[in-house]
DNA sequence: GGCTGAAGTCTAACATTGTTCGGAAAACCA
DNA sequence: TGGTTTTCCGAACAATGTTAGACTTCAGCC
């Protein structure tokens, strides 16, 4: 029941569209106050009166916190996926260190749009809590399709991918620690393709 | 008065040793169990009954939960200064590309051996925490330290610090989010030396 | 030795959290 | 209209960090 939001309206009743509209606005509010107070200081009561409730009234709408999670989490993973999709096509023509390079900034600079939903996709920032296992789903298919991507790009195997991984989540985590805002990470990401293009090549030899 | 376990005991009457005594067995007793339930998770309750107290009694000890996790963020720095001195013992007469790569493996093993460590220095996976002056302070000595050993294995200049960082860091984050017990990303350090040093190369070019 | 004051410890309490329960209102369907 | 389901709320529970106030313990001084 993750991707209501994708749910084909035409089955739905009244009453159900103006649950999953509910279900929406408080997503949204969400992810409103978690911008501000980093995903871990998401307060239910607050996402309440934001949508003019009080906090047991969210349960009708999700499980549990964790639940409210889940679904940001999944909808995170929706987003990289379409995020991935545009940026392939506009990368389509380019050499593959230039493409390579243009990925890499991008993707940084997606961790950097939101700073609650790197933090829910990308690191452990809530105590206790990790995604289920159809939230987790929703994330590995999307690796899955950026695997593929990346290997169009000369990094393939599970070795590169690896090193790949290290090196493009390091700069985006480094950027948003440390210039959350600025760019003084995302400048590397051609040199960090450059880089890793290079020496997958010197080990192939 | 972050330093406390390093006065001068001689200088101290029995009380204040005592005092200290039963600060350090706070501390213990706190990663103990931030190990267990991870740094966000650490309960002042659970640390008063690890060491036979209410938890307001610690409140002598700590002026607030915050202080606490400043003594363990220095300590943890402390600890890291101790092993970068160890390392740049252990590797001196290595060639660049194989002293480098040593460093980097030793370094994820330093992150493997304390996830709460790890936690509190390298991530902000304390909700609304953030060091204080003094603690950071301590944290930035450090960095200065090891960034004068970088140097001296060929990683100079603030665009190779920041892109070392990256690699560094991104490897250890993998390798603990994914692999917590095993080596998967221990065993790229030496390729992402060697592909460090390489790329610094060309770039002088 | 006994007084003084600080240090250590406790219980009680407060505000805040996520969550559950039970009932009232509202919306829907017959 | 009557019956059922959904929605919403107030009260309450357990757990959290923290404070206040009282009691004990203990070192130092006349």
């Amino acid at each position: 029941m993750l991707d209501f939001s994708q749910t084909d309206s035409s089955e739905l009743t009244a009453r159900q569209r103006r649950h999953n509209q509910t279900r929406r606005e408080i997503l949204d509010a969400a992810w409103r106050l978690a911008e501000q107070t980093g995903i871990a200081g998401l307060s239910l009561r607050e996402v309440a009166r934001e949508v003019g409730m009080q906090a047991p009234s969210l349960y009708t709408y999700f499980d549990s916190k964790d639940a409210l999670f889940d679904a940001m989490f999944a909808e995170g993973y929706r987003q990289l996926g379409e995020a991935v999709a545009e940026w392939t096509a506009q990368v389509g023509d380019l050499e593959p260190a230039d493409a390579l390079g243009t990925v890499i900034g991008l993707w940084i600079q997606f961790c950097q749009q939101s700073i609650a939903r790197y933090q829910i996709m990308f690191t452990r920032a809530i105590p206790g809590w990790q995604p289920s296992e159809e939230a987790y789903a929703v994330s590995a298919t999307e690796y899955q399709r950026m695997a593929a991507e990346l290997e169009a790009l000369g990094v393939s195997g599970p070795e590169d991918l690896d090193l790949y991984t290290a090196v493009a989540s390091g700069l985006a985590a480094q950027q948003i620690a440390n210039d959350p805002t600025g760019d003084r990470w995302v400048r590397l990401a051609p040199t960090a393709a450059r880089m890793l293009l290079d020496d997958i090549a010197r080990r192939r030899r």
